[in-house]
DNA sequence: TGCAATTCGCTCAAGAATAATCAAAATCAA
DNA sequence: TTGATTTTGATTATTCTTGAGCGAATTGCA
């Protein structure tokens, strides 16, 4: 018996009992409790289990998986909390951009009901947003699938075809003498494009991020209007951004 | 016995038992193990079948080992055959469209391992290669959430701009007379968008769709150059078809 | 909190499967 | 037929997989 059989077997019963154990599945599939460690350790890696002392679990969203989901659990309190803020900036029949970070992913679930338009390059975005309210429009061009958005020059060019009256962005790095910064030059280049075809440019990004300089920077903070953060922000740093002629949400 | 029977007599044995071993493969063939394991290498490099240590598996089962319980897709079994047969049409390096149609959905699983090139409107079909060697673009517009893919004006655009080696497609009806119909327009027009945008056009149809007329009709069948169908379709059928220059397969 | 019982991951060794290389056989073209 | 090409088989070195032992970590129970 070889792993990809013990891996359809495993999931079948994870799938049909919720959750298993390791000597179960050993005497199951008649093999040693080692191995079958081994194969919970890969399979849990690759998120389609979860994993436990003495077993696995069944893993809500792992078999049609937006891996997403698991990202987004870093500090989502504070995310969430965010997003609930931003989404009470959109109004009906606007018109919005969103890129395809963590945090503005989560505002999808805030603006399912609203009668917008959206335009993303995030795929988990489109996915989160397929049966819902929102009219969305996908930026086409090579898919990340790392990242799993759409980036690069004809991604770009998609989005200069258009006009938003809001864009929602994340970033990876934030500080109010040296502007925005990234981890990419792909990502930043989305960002540009998005903010200078909007009429506001909001930035969700938690406390954390804020007077972060990443290695890659790429625009001044005159590019955006309004900071979106959680109430975990340094009031004295918060002030250096509105000295500077930012709004702050939080 | 030479390779193109082994072929046959190896494919239908991992279609009936799932899986098999390189072992029982040579003792059935009357051959060295080998000649088998060359034989394995060679078919899993066209997507045919899923190797495995000391053996082989049926691409499906690898791939999404739990969905494939419960999911009865409709005629899945001759879809499959189809897309089998279209996935050794393609070769490293190739250009290539895929529409949204759910028999080319299908094509995904055997091209997971291809060095190819894909521009595609389709949403599953990007979510089903992400994590794949195929490098994928996806074209950029207006989400329809009815069938999960991207259509419209600027969609068409886009792929106006890429030139491909061959387009694998879908079609609602096919008629030797009358050529190819639809049930919506804005599938007719991606159909049009990619046939024209390719050296060669693929229409994957499975053999219920010979010779049917949907309300809408849209384009010659000079548009397309190969039928890629299934063994039940009817020989005197295929021959219209012949007739009017298109390749067949099957 | 502390202790005992599992459970875990790491390393090592044995065995199986594989890829690589080369020789023999079969096939094909002229 | 001869020579060239392809296919097959054998051998060997390498890689992969499995299972066991052992110390470390985690859990459950008192």
């Amino acid at each position: 018996m070889n792993f990809p059989n013990r891996k359809r077997i495993i999931l079948q019963t994870v799938e049909e009992k919720g959750s298993v154990e390791v000597k179960e599945l050993a005497e199951l599939i008649q093999t040693s409790e080692i191995t079958i460690r081994r194969d919970l350790t890969a399979m849990a890696a690759d998120g389609l289990i979860y994993r436990t002392h003495g077993g696995a679990m069944k893993v809500g969203l792992a078999i049609n998986p937006v891996q997403f989901a698991n990202k987004t659990a870093v500090n989502s309190e504070n995310k969430d909390y965010i997003c609930r803020l931003a989404a009470q900036e959109i109004n009906e029949g606007d018109i919005i951009f969103m890129d395809c970070g963590s945090t503005v992913f989560r505002l999808c679930q805030f603006i399912r009901n609203k009668r917008i338009q959206l335009i993303t390059n995030s795929l988990p975005v489109v996915n989160e947003l397929l049966d819902s309210e929102v009219k969305v429009n996908l930026v086409g061009g090579e898919v990340d699938s790392k990242r799993q958005a759409v980036h690069g020059l004809i991604a770009n060019e998609h989005v200069a075809r258009y006009r938003a009256h809001k864009a929602f962005l994340g970033v990876d790095g934030i500080s109010a003498q040296h502007g925005l910064s990234a981890h990419s030059e792909s990502e930043a280049g989305m960002t540009l494009a998005m903010a200078s075809q909007a009429d506001a440019v909001y930035m969700l990004c938690d406390s954390t991020k804020l007077e972060k300089d990443k290695y890659f920077h790429f625009a001044p903070l005159s590019l955006i209007q309004v900071i979106v953060t959680d109430q975990a922000a340094n009031p004295d740093v918060l002030e250096l951004y509105r000295e500077r002629g930012v709004r702050i949400v939080n």
